[in-house]
DNA sequence: CCGCATCCCACAAGATACTG
DNA sequence: CAGTATCTTGTGGGATGCGG
């Protein structure tokens, strides 16, 4: 029969979905500085160029994998430039553009509504979690 | 012998960093909106509450699943009211709480940020994409 | 209508080892 | 020093079916 089960009409309607998320340019930034290697960079970067053994000295967790694949991609999008200097060992700084530091006011207005509402968040969750627990009474021992 | 390895090492450094980050409330709320569905839930919500179904409807590629748990968090969040009205089917009504609704200039400034770079950024992208095609000159038959 | 429990897999990311 | 290459593992998220 012509009519689609559910499981087809949702998965069309995913992939048409997607198709508009994939153009979305609010989306496409989320996707970039939601990273969790991403925002370390750039906080890293805004006070000036580094060379990649420092980023991986300061941003302390992180492999060379990730860091690599972060710097990378952020390059790729313009927010950051990557300059070799050809000598033996060889040095690669890495700097903000232009682009990336336009950036950094959107990272910090992130950062001022996280810290000034941050206590909010925290009272709600234990509320929340307090409600959940009494919904499950302790069974008396 | 006392000496630690390099993966010692890194794997302590790690450890302290994501305690460090676990912290961080700027880190905890880039998690939050960082999510996909999130911001789309976010959005949706901005015009005034809707059922569990309409979300379903308006975020049109989301699965029960997902929609669930990211109604939870932001419950739990405090971001929004969750009310159930109780009859036959059931009724449930979400809605940004005023904690949530001051997000949304955070969001907007996040939104505008791309609407006006995303050329830049989609122009860094097709440079580069050129730029590293150059390097690996076409294998010549 | 609203949601939870279960199974399952694709993919992200860490560990490790090796090069210019 | 600044990466690349390969392997392995953890987990986010989809599909499905049941319960209030």
């Amino acid at each position: 029969m012509a009519t689609r089960t559910a499981a087809q009409r949702r998965a069309e309607a995913r992939a048409a979905y997607d198709a508009y998320l994939a153009t979305c340019p609010a989306r496409q930034l989320l996707d970039r500085i939601s990273d969790k290697w991403v925002s370390l960079v750039l906080n890293a970067l805004a006070d000036g160029p580094l060379r990649y053994r420092d980023l991986e000295r300061i941003i302390a967790g992180v492999s060379q994998k990730m860091l690599t694949q972060t710097l990378r991609a952020l390059e790729r999008d313009g927010l950051l430039s990557r300059t070799v200097t050809p000598a033996v060992p060889a040095r690669v700084d890495y700097e903000l553009t232009p682009l990336g530091r336009s950036l950094l006011p959107v990272m910090a207005a992130i950062k001022a509504w996280a810290e000034t509402h941050i206590e909010e968040v925290r009272t709600a969750r234990t509320d929340y979690d307090r409600g959940v627990a009494a919904e499950l009474p302790a069974p008396r021992p």
